[in-house]
DNA sequence: GCTAATTTGTTCGTATGTATA
DNA sequence: TTATACATACGAACAAATTAG
């Protein structure tokens, strides 16, 4: 699985916060414990430590130890970078895509104030609408850079687009900025939705990027309003 | 301003990049280029560089370089774990607060299900109404661990607690949990803000934690749906 | 197409500083 | 005061990916 030190340690130490082997609110072991354990260096072991801190599970304190951090369980989880198919998968909901709209375009000025992509950059349009248990609940506009997506098909759209760029096409992507707002609902929106008495729609723009800073997907989620959860971890800076 | 001297290669090269010294897409000067120009062990620059890619600023690919991601300014800036009096000094937006509540309460059954503090524990429970520019647009109701706020009063409420609990009290804070949705606005709401038609409000429900992991504040924010907007960069987990 | 140089990734050992108990 | 625990920093070595020649 993890072919690093550290990614063992990580993976033992996340394993024992889910078991609840090491409890919210007390100390792990400490970095010597787990350096003599593991029988690494203690920079292997800080290395682990730093990315559950990260990620929010740890927090440490000088002086005192390395404590796990509460967390809110979350029934309906659909955070931070994951696709509609994994949160979907993740909450065992039937789920179906849609794709009316499948064209490349050349992106002219009006385009390009929305995506910030370049003029006359080639990019494949596609609105996907998201049905789950039956409903249509989201309306996918996505705009992505052609040459890196070449060989797309209406099948893949279906799927997952980021399971075929990371797996079949080795793309690798670092992440991505998200704008949330809510609007009226457009023309497009009660064509493609069920909204309820609902005019209104929660809007998730999204600029992905990949490891070079390349800017390969604009994309924008209309949500039914009255289904959105969107739930994040935000580390206090100092 | 940095005792450390990573924290002083991380000053530098954010500037770098504030300065548009360093371009968006392009890479930074290599590792051993910056540890010579620092005089410092790899080891130090690679903390720095670590602490801009955790921010997004950076991307670092093996045996190519490391890459400066761009960013799309967003212009109303309401993100992380920002404070209403941090965004706002930042946004130069005229905001005025009022606390119409400001009580002590016990956690009961009832309670505890939604702020998920102790039954029994006491709490201070606050209700704040945020004006931007004239208008009535954020209502938030706060829930903080009592012993925590000890000597609170409402001109510090006023202003900003997370300075008060900071700066005065030397508490330290790990970070919040942030659960976004939108949900029909309460009587309260109504009460309170300058709503416009809309009957829907967008609610940021707000788990902060301290270093220890302890949960001491639970807030729940109304904000009125047009005024609203939450940003965030998702790094995509590997 | 192959080799060598460059660049980041992982790991080790050691030393010293700072905060806490 | 002393011991413990995390924080910072150095230097070194080798691995893995990419690029230059």
């Amino acid at each position: 699985m993890s072919n690093s030190k550290y990614m063992e340690i990580y993976e033992y130490i996340k394993k024992n916060i889910k078991n609840e082997n090491y409890l919210p609110g007390e100390k792990i072991p400490s970095e010597n414990q787990l350096k003599d354990f593991f029988s690494v260096s203690r920079n292997t072991v800080r290395k682990a430590i730093e990315l559950l801190a990260s990620d929010g599970y740890l927090s440490s304190i000088q002086g005192k130890g390395v404590f796990v951090m509460k967390k809110i369980p979350v029934t309906f989880l659909l955070s931070g970078n994951q696709s509609f198919k994994e949160s979907s998968a993740k909450n065992r909901l039937r789920y179906s895509t849609s794709v009316p709209v499948l064209e490349a375009v050349v992106v002219d000025e009006k385009l390009s104030e929305i995506t910030h992509f370049p003029v006359g950059e080639l990019v494949y349009h596609l609105v996907r609408v998201r049905e789950i248990n039956g409903e249509k609940i989201i309306l996918d506009e996505n705009y992505f850079l052609k040459d890196i997506l070449k060989g797309l098909t209406p099948e893949i759209a279906c799927d997952s687009i980021y399971e075929f760029l990371e797996e079949k096409k080795g793309v690798k992507i670092n992440g991505a900025q998200k704008i949330i707002s809510v609007e009226k609902a457009t023309e497009l929106d009660k064509e493609y939705l069920d909204l309820n008495k609902d005019n209104v729609v929660v809007i998730v723009k999204n600029f992905a990027y990949l490891e070079n800073g390349l800017l390969f997907e604009y994309t924008e989620s209309h949500h039914r309003s009255d289904k959105f959860v969107f739930t994040s971890y935000a580390k206090r800076e100092k």
